[in-house]
DNA sequence: TTGAATTCCTACCGAACTCATAGTAAAATA
DNA sequence: TATTTTACTATGAGTTCGGTAGGAATTCAA
């Protein structure tokens, strides 16, 4: 029950390029360094979110990365889902239909709940709430 | 992120011994049987359950298993974090100290409050409440 | 136009974890 | 004493995790 690295080095991820906004494109080592995580390991990840139009790219000298939109504008949870593929506490809530059982389940009721709990707090913090957070707690 | 199958096996366990209480124990054997899982493998789980106390167990001839308490006693919480050691979002919860960034991390308030919104499900939901929900689905 | 910087793509790999299976010892009962 | 049942421990196949590695493609600057 554990959120892997690569939803947490995704997040990382994005507040750096959301620390760091100044419209320009920022190298992916750079981020690796601040960050001390592999730069070929965030590689991976920042392609994930790059396909899905969560960050632009531009390759070759001067290029990198940059935020697609403010980071008012993502939150934690479509972050989360994409890197980890899913966030639901069981599979068969999924997608509906993977379980057969699901009506004669007694789990089901708890799992369900648990899934909103997470979800309710993952869809309404942004990337914004977060820095906020932290910039509060620092001082 | 996912419940691993011990405790979502712990716990369909627990409600199994809820549902057919009658003071005598039960077999694992009759357990492994109405679940369909593995009776080898659900007695390293109920093993643990056990050591905890929380069943009480008999061996031999006309033993088996028994819970300890009343199910409204039982937390799904409980049962989940001794199963699966922790349920936590990501291990610096698990113990103060684990991690030496957290003063300078812009991540771990998230966490925390993912981790209150699981808690607050799972500390108040009983066997007994998950009982009561799967009966009025039923009717 | 060439070299350096950078993303993009894909294959591979060790270690740990998951989900069991297997066998035997110990205990209790009928 | 035979049977039933828990208790304990070892083993193992398969999958996931957390990377590493290398090269192709693209872009910019000198």
């Amino acid at each position: 029950m554990k959120i892997s690295t690569k939803g947490r080095y995704a997040l990382r991820l994005m507040l750096d390029l959301a620390l760091n906004y100044s419209g320009k494109y920022i190298p992916l080592k750079a981020i690796a360094q601040r960050q001390e995580i592999s730069d070929k390991y965030l590689e991976q990840i920042i392609n994930t979110l790059s396909k899905a139009g969560f960050v632009e790219s531009a390759r070759g000298a001067q290029g990198g990365y940059r935020l697609a939109r403010r980071p008012s504008q993502y939150t934690a949870g479509e972050i989360l889902r994409l890197a980890e593929g899913s966030i639901a506490p069981v599979a068969c809530l999924d997608c509906a239909g993977s379980c057969d059982k699901t009506d004669t389940c007694l789990t089901i009721g708890l799992w369900r709940k648990m899934q909103e709990a997470i979800n309710d707090v993952v869809d309404n913090t942004t990337l914004e709430d977060m820095i906020k957070e932290y910039r509060g707690r620092q001082r």
